[in-house]
DNA sequence: AAAAACAAAAGTGTATACACTTTTGACGGG
DNA sequence: CCCGTCAAAAGTGTATACACTTTTGTTTTT
């Protein structure tokens, strides 16, 4: 775990993007994240420059950097790739499957569960997001783990912060069904699974948008 | 096409490590950069930054920037997501093909030709990994063809450059027998030629370490 | 002669300075 | 009253400065 300056600054903001206390188009503006984390620009800069890269933040040239707001079409192009992968994945954690990682799963799933009981919107965001990155990371791939994770940052920014509790629910339901599946190695089904799940969440798109709050203290606490 | 300063820096870089002329494990010292590029160390050090986000670039605290040296389990990973993510990509080709996407494919696959009978290994490397990115482009997924790039670049500072010249006529065989499958709509034969095609360039791979040139002016021609 | 200690050189990490661009808001003409 | 003009303010882009760390090469010690 990195905990350079820099890397703060981005788990920082990525955190506060995805929870949708910064929204979309909102602008970042350097002395401003500067003087908040109490560091100089040029930290700030480092931050914001690998924010773009992860398509979080969008910079336009002299003019600065904003929260990304993703085209539905953009949206509809991560899914689609997340669908590629993931429905991937699922086949080959079939053929590597042991109880000790179904215990892990059961596990993550129970934390989303409470979370969701809990009514803890940001907590419950981030378990349903983790569980596929968790599947990834189960396999031993880390390659395929931190792309997915980008991926699902994506997403995040786009639609699961505006997830109605039912729908996260749903979600939950969904995992329990895909592990099940996973368990009884079938490996048809839990493929299926998978997705139909990720297109029952991209069904839950929203559009609306929102106005921006360009309180970068408030957003940050 | 982002043409600013640090961007142009970056694909110099890339295309150095990328075409091996620049060999993992190489010292980038930012101010020999800087001098070479003409411009201070603020611009070298964010397009470093930016390449230790696409892996070709690792960097050690306090210690500087190095050309990345990717174990042989790394590199496994990337062959692994790469067959995920082009299985289904190829999958999902099928469905939507077109006889203009099939036209571009074997004009493609044409200059790949013309590449390697006039033994240029650079121009041959290039093309051979956009054969895939193109597949992406076709089917309008930005981001899909992004992606793709990004991990095409990581397989290539592993393995394409050291590829033969009997190595790559074998993948461009290879990519003449997935583009018929395509055209025939043979979905499941299209899908299975693409992964035989992935595992033979993955069984490529040669894990010689090469004696790191440390003359970066050189290498940068 | 090998190893340890130290000093000089080189290099990285962060802050600051300054030029240049965009934004803002006031003023004057239509 | 609205629009265009222009100057001040704010903000970004790049270079430079400086503290601190690592590396290197020499001298000292055993």
């Amino acid at each position: 775990m990195e905990s350079s300056s820099t890397s703060l600054i981005v788990q920082a903001l990525t955190k506060a993007i995805v929870e949708h206390r910064l929204h979309p188009g909102s602008k970042l503006a350097e002395q401003k994240l500067a003087d908040h984390f109490g560091v100089s620009r040029t930290l700030v800069r480092q931050a914001l420059l690998q924010l773009s890269q992860h398509q979080l933040v969008t910079l336009e040239p002299a003019r600065g950097a904003f929260v990304s707001a993703p085209s539905v079409d953009e949206a509809r192009q991560v899914f689609a790739v997340r669908r590629m992968l993931e429905s991937e994945m699922t086949r080959a954690f079939v053929r590597q499957v042991t109880p000790a990682k179904i215990r892990a799963l059961k596990e993550h799933i129970a934390r989303e569960k409470r979370a969701i009981e809990q009514e803890d919107a940001p907590g419950r965001t981030e378990l349903l997001g983790d569980f596929h990155v968790r599947l990834a990371e189960l396999m031993g791939n880390e390659v395929l783990a931190q792309l997915l994770g980008q991926l699902i940052s994506r997403c995040a920014l786009i639609t699961l912060m505006y997830q109605t509790a039912r729908a996260a629910e749903h979600s939950n339901d969904e995992h329990v069904e895909i592990v099940r599946a996973l368990a009884a190695r079938d490996e048809e089904l839990a493929v299926r699974l998978m997705n139909e799940h990720l297109l029952h969440v991209e069904e839950n798109l929203t559009f609306d948008r929102k106005i921006p709050s360009n309180d970068i203290s408030m957003a940050l606490s």
